[in-house]
DNA sequence: CTGAAAGCGCTTACAG
DNA sequence: CTGAAAGCGCTTACAG
């Protein structure tokens, strides 16, 4: 069975294809008693106008692209949910790729999406993405592109963020203030802007409070497939090396219960022997055990941000208008819970 | 700055539309010659072949589109991850939505993809479908459909699923064979075939095992976004209406970690005074404390395999061969942890 | 209020 | 080996 066309209806009616099509599109210049024939046809042929050939005339797609490191993954898929959600109330629908925290397939898929035509990119970098070429392709086709979370700085275009330093500082001052004196801190990949950043805010927070900084006690974990065991591999080193640390402030909540999985095997206290602090708020750090004390992260948010600012500047585009490019900031909050100890009272 | 386009190509070498559009695509009637000239200039111009006016051609989209029930999940997320990996592999793109368990909403998704045009569709039911009208609307428009996890017994097309009556027998009887003699059932939703399924496995299985089935011990749990809280909920009220019940079959994992979390708070010993069996073996679940014992739901082999299906459908259509339609069956195990006892030995 | 016509950028059957 | 031409199904500026 094929598909009515517009030719169809206009056969039926005798009447001419342009006119068929504005009468469906509500054109003002076609008489209420052809629209409503038009309209009554087209209902009961059950016509899809062929969106290949509105695109083609239209050179839009009503799609846009999303590039993410991981799927299976509380964070980002809390991402994708806010920018489905928000992408269907304008009319677009969103084509998903994984990076699998690899540069070479951003860059090839960077490449898909743009051959798609997709109308906009939303992207959060891969841990390994070392160069930015393919980014600045995209702006330089003047196709909107926005970052999230994983950004990078140098690129011109528009980023939903949150205060990764400030977070972390704010995290680090908490384990300062319930007590702990020697703090390690589980970092990300020595590439992306937020792991960068975050270690920033863990060390500032310990100058700024009198702590020596030691870099001994900065381990690095891969945040990707294997973050649990990570997060387990380092504790266990950790405690190997540096038996008077007393609290460590970790990057990701998975490496963080990969850490506390750890620790409870070990039979060593959280938090009397050693507080622990995540980052990100997984729905899991609220039912492990101890539960964890972590950086809330809104995901959900900052995926519906992203989609509204990649809106806003398809609309200016098309409209020729000018484009500004935002940074916008989402807030974080630190959720306490029983892997830190009380804060202390009273503290200058 | 207009993108390129095959007559700018031919333009500019002198030479007709036909033969660039041959040459690119590697038409024996070419010249190597020509060929090379217009290869070599297409790279130059960073020449992309306007999908849009493609799609038009051979109506065809490389797109697929994938309905969920709900993203930020652990098995969902898993089977996406499947289908991506295996698209990408063909050449497919994959459009995502989310139907939020609502079956008004999954009836619009569809349209929506129909109307896009993509070339296949892969979904899981809502919790709320009633009907199946919107499915059979796809495959009466011969578009391919593959349904997986949740799906309609009765709409003729393939599927992908595990055996979960089976399942859930073999996790019951592994209750009993701990030593449990008054085994519950939270089970899913009323309408989704896998929620009935897996409570006819818990309840053959106490009935192959002269166990009274008594309907009083079968709560029904909303899977949705407050499964945990579900779980919390009919635990305690269990408890309440019955102290007798030393096990528990749970449909979900989510639902019975909450229960887990009733029963910590409360100081219900797990497993000595409740055995607790759950299902799909999310990540979650190797962490908490206990760790639950589960059923191993393999997501992104389930994926893989409904892409697989679909594309294979695709193929056979597009070549006019009959389709046949399979009901793909993947093995699932009980993955035995601390939530259930040691099986008692030699029992007949 | 209606419609003929051009054109979006491709692909492909056909002629030479 | 090369190319003119038709056509995929729309939209829209323009003429009447």
């Amino acid at each position: 069975m094929k598909p009515v066309t517009l030719s169809d209806i206009a056969e039926r009616l005798n009447i001419s294809i342009t006119t068929v099509s504005k009468a469906l599109k509500d054109y003002p210049d076609v008489s209420p008693k052809t629209k409503a024939l038009v309209k009554e046809l087209a209902l009961t042929l059950n016509y899809r106008p062929n969106s290949f050939a509105v695109n083609l005339r239209t050179k839009e797609s009503k799609t846009i692209g999303l590039i993410i490191p991981v799927i299976v993954h509380h964070f980002f898929s809390s991402v994708i949910k806010g920018i489905i959600s928000q992408a269907e109330k304008k009319g677009y629908l969103v084509i998903i790729l994984q990076s699998n925290e690899s540069y070479e397939l951003e860059k090839k898929q960077i490449d898909l999406l743009i051959n798609q035509r997709v109308d906009g990119i939303i992207i959060s970098l891969a841990n390994d993405t070392v160069d930015f070429k393919h980014l600045n392709d995209v702006i330089s086709l003047d196709k909107p592109l926005i970052m999230f979370d994983k950004i990078a700085k140098l690129v011109k275009c528009s980023k939903v963020i949150i205060n990764d330093r400030q977070a972390a500082y704010d995290a680090t001052q908490h384990l300062i203030n319930t007590g702990c004196k020697r703090i390690a801190h589980f970092r990300g990949s020595l590439l992306p802007q937020n792991s960068i950043d975050r270690f920033l805010g863990y060390k500032k927070a310990l100058v700024d409070n009198g702590i020596p900084y030691d870099p001994n006690l900065v381990y690095i974990c891969e945040c990707d497939d294997k973050s649990f065991e990570e997060g387990k591999k380092n504790a266990i080193k950790l405690l190997e090396d540096h038996d008077d640390v007393d609290g460590i402030f970790i990057n990701t909540d998975l490496v963080a219960i990969g850490a506390i999985a750890a620790f409870n095997d070990l039979g060593v206290k959280i938090p009397e022997t050693i507080s622990i602090v995540g980052f990100s708020n997984w729905f899991m750090s609220s039912v492990i055990s101890p539960t964890l004390t972590t950086v809330d992260q809104p995901g959900f948010e900052m995926g519906k941000e992203a989609f509204k600012q990649l809106f806003k500047e398809i609309r200016q585009r098309k409209n020729n208008l000018p484009v500004t490019y935002e940074e916008i900031v989402l807030k974080t909050s630190l959720v306490k819970r029983e892997s830190t100890k009380t804060e202390l009272t009273n503290r200058v």
